[in-house]
DNA sequence: CTCAATGGAAACTGATCTGTTTCCACCACC
DNA sequence: GGTGGTGGAAACAGATCAGTTTCCATTGAG
């Protein structure tokens, strides 16, 4: 009635924005007023709280990692260079203002307790963010791709948490850092040249 | 009475345990019973949980420095030492299984807003672990040690990060993967030898 | 038109939140 | 033996918390 979308999604897209904007501690009721949809229909799409908050962020995982991660599109782009867009978005991300951080470890920082159900989604979905470097550090020849691609996470995460502390734009810190790391890899930036 | 301490000391030391384990969202009362202290006593201390918060984050800022840096008996480490002896403390603290991630960067990240007290207090002290690296860093001659201690603090940060979501040890890859970025910056471990 | 299902509005539970206030026990000082 | 200050216990304010329930308007099917 508020929108087109069914309540569940118009949920879900609330508790999405609402629980990163303002931490998993909002209210019930201030969320389903943003959502249009009554407390009563809200407890009878979702067990409890904790389940919106785990299938609101299971919900906005996807569409977290293609705004990371190079579409289809760009399957021109050499895997160092796939690895360096996600710093790169994330860099623009940043720079509008309105970054609290990767919503995943957030939510993780947030919920203390490892087994919260939102806690066991972000560690799922943030292993994805680690097994796309993976991938791409496979098809570049890296010699530990494991490693790497835990650190490139790391890098990742700890621009993160910069850009949440400092609370200004990053400056591009993060992807100079993956350049770097990369390079000492052996994965530099003319490697596809040198083939 | 409960304790020795003065009330001031009592509640500093249980906001600073209690706002890290359960987070900044713990209440009032819970924090002055665990405190011994009354209510009445902590309004007259902290003009509001606000200013608690910030206070107590700074209370414990310099033992969570004195925590990680090397102190001034260990002057005859290397400056690449002194840096990674900081990882190596991470990852003990990580071992314990009682790290709940930095506090600082917890505390930002709930607080959301960088204006707020706490906040400023948590930029305060994560700045001061970035002078740490830079202090060692021009020690060790680097080129850009503005730029490293930065990256040296993102690895932090990270690493700190990946032990909260994935509430495991982290097996030394903070130490590792800062290792790799000195060694890429030209500070390599044999270079007091090389002198 | 009738009937049943959907779902919003809002009252309600009992607990908790921040912050204020009252009252009283204690304790050092005179 | 008073006296003033410190500080704990606890009630209180008004708001909000998660979760349940009642009531009613709408709507699509028969």
């Amino acid at each position: 009635m508020t929108t087109s979308a069914t309540p569940r999604e118009r949920l879900l897209d609330a508790a999405g924005e609402l629980f990163y904007r303002d931490g998993v501690n909002i209210g019930v009721d201030a969320l389903c007023k943003a959502a249009g949809v009554s407390k009563k229909s809200m407890y009878q799409l979702f067990r409890s709280k904790d389940e919106l908050i785990a299938e609101s962020l299971a919900s906005r995982g996807p569409a977290y990692q293609t705004l990371l991660q190079p579409g289809v599109e760009d399957n021109d782009l050499s895997p160092r260079e796939r690895i360096l867009v996600v710093f790169e978005r994330q860099d623009a991300m940043v720079a509008t203002g309105n970054y609290l951080g990767c919503p995943l470890v957030s939510t993780a920082v947030e919920l203390k307790n490892p087994e919260h159900p939102g806690s066991v989604v972000a560690r799922h979905f943030k292993q994805q963010l680690t097994d796309f470097f993976h991938r791409e550090l496979v098809k570049a020849g890296a010699e530990d791709p494991s490693t790497l691609a835990v650190q490139l996470t790391m890098i990742f995460d700890g621009a993160s948490a910069r850009a949440v502390v400092r609370a200004q734009p990053l400056g591009g810190i993060g992807a100079a850092t993956a350049s770097a790391l990369l390079d000492a890899a052996g994965i530099h930036a003319a490697e596809l040249a040198l083939h």
